[in-house]
DNA sequence: GTCCGGTATGGCACTCGGTGCACCCTCAGG
DNA sequence: CCTGAGGGTGCACCGAGTGCCATACCGGAC
């Protein structure tokens, strides 16, 4: 029901959690809009000053640890090397927000439910959700930034990340966190990597013939045939 | 200075003008924060509850003319034949939005720098768009019902649309409107359709044994080859 | 002309999210 | 015992947004 520990270090577990713990129960039985501030606090027994030091608005209270996620993806990111596919890596960074909403199936399930009623909290996730976008689409620009059309690309291929991320997400939410949240990221990513592909396609291809036969088994991963793929056609 | 008429067979263009007029006016000369809807009433002479007639919130006076906009794109996509391409069909919508936008470039200038600057009108900025988005990605989904990925494509082809005529637009704006946007605009749009193709898939080989034969033209592009194979692999 | 009904507008009071400020309580350290 | 700092609180206040009712305007019916 509640929420993780807040930030790493702090020793106190107490008042952000329970006022967390009775948003949510509120929120649940009788609905976002129609709980007030004055409601979790008199629920929580503190004082409702109290409640705008810790969350700075009603709606972050929906949200108590994607300010620590981003702030993951972006040492993640900031992390990575030069050598490293770029797509790729965003990708997993993407993988990283998937981990973060698994850790607490119930949880993300409950907030996807009050998400998508509430316009106002729908508002507010994009707002969130826009941040880890640009996260992406700044380290993509740094990566290409010699490239032509760099910020073009990085923004149009964050965006697509962004989107599938959150397509397989929803409908891992949306089956109550009960299917499994990986492979259907997995595929996702997968399909946006194949549109952008590791490098940017040669237009001249000096290979003597013009037909390349491919032979797989049905059921090996997406992720080894592209490679395969990738190899046998000649691309970098 | 202020926007176009309202909406179509309204022949009172007054009050709402009016509005719109008086906030930008007032945004500009002390900030969009600084100014409240006391004020806008004020200079326009008119009382504070029709204000709220015209406009559910303080932020939609910023974006006046977006609720037509969209009902354009949605009536140009449901009046779309089923045999042209989907993704330049989306495309097109984008162009439409541009249009909007250029038809009064010395408002959507100002306008922009309102959005960059207030934390408040972003948020807002980007529920607008959100809706454009779910409108494409709604009649990509249609397009798509009977293809493998049919949602992750089209969600991911219409947040790329996106980004990509966002990324055009806003370099657009950040040059005053001097600079030419359809030029811009074309260019990204053009780097999405290569990307995620024009026409249909090529005919799929149906092998039901467990394994699966590939065979293609070396030159055909990446995602081309990988959408063959995932259909032919049968993957949910 | 008068009457009438619908619509546009204005005024008011109220709710609620959010903030600035001063206050208090507690606890460590001298 | 005093003191000062920091977390928590009460209070007054602002501004956005809403519901309700009064009013003004206007075209048509009589």
């Amino acid at each position: 029901m509640s929420a993780d520990k807040a930030g790493p270090g702090h020793g106190k577990p107490t008042m952000r959690d329970a006022l967390v713990a009775a948003a949510f129960r509120l929120f649940l039985e009788r609905g976002y809009e129609q709980t007030t501030v004055d409601d979790i606090v008199a629920l929580a027994g503190v004082g409702r000053r109290s409640f705008f030091r810790y969350f700075p608005s009603k709606e972050d209270v929906v949200f108590p640890d994607h300010e620590r996620c981003l702030a993951d993806m972006t040492a993640f990111l900031a992390a990575s090397a030069d050598d490293d596919e770029p797509v790729r890596r965003v990708c997993d960074a993407a993988r990283l927000v998937l981990r973060m909403y698994a850790e607490n199936p119930t949880f993300s399930v409950q907030r996807y439910r009050l998400t998508k009623e509430v316009p106002g909290l729908r508002a507010y996730e994009l707002s969130v959700v826009w941040r880890y976008e640009r996260a992406l689409a700044a380290y993509l620009r740094r990566r290409f930034a010699a490239r032509r059309d760099g910020t073009l690309r990085a923004d149009v291929i964050a965006a697509a990340v962004v989107a599938a991320h959150n397509n397989a997400l929803r409908s891992w939410l949306r089956s109550d966190g009960r299917g499994e949240a990986n492979a259907a990221m997995d595929h996702a990513l997968a399909y946006v990597q194949s549109a952008f592909g590791g490098t940017p396609v040669p237009p001249a291809v000096e290979q003597p013939e013009d037909v390349v036969v491919v032979v797989s088994r049905r059921d090996a991963p997406l992720w080894r045939v592209v490679q395969e793929i990738e190899s046998v056609m000649g691309r970098p």
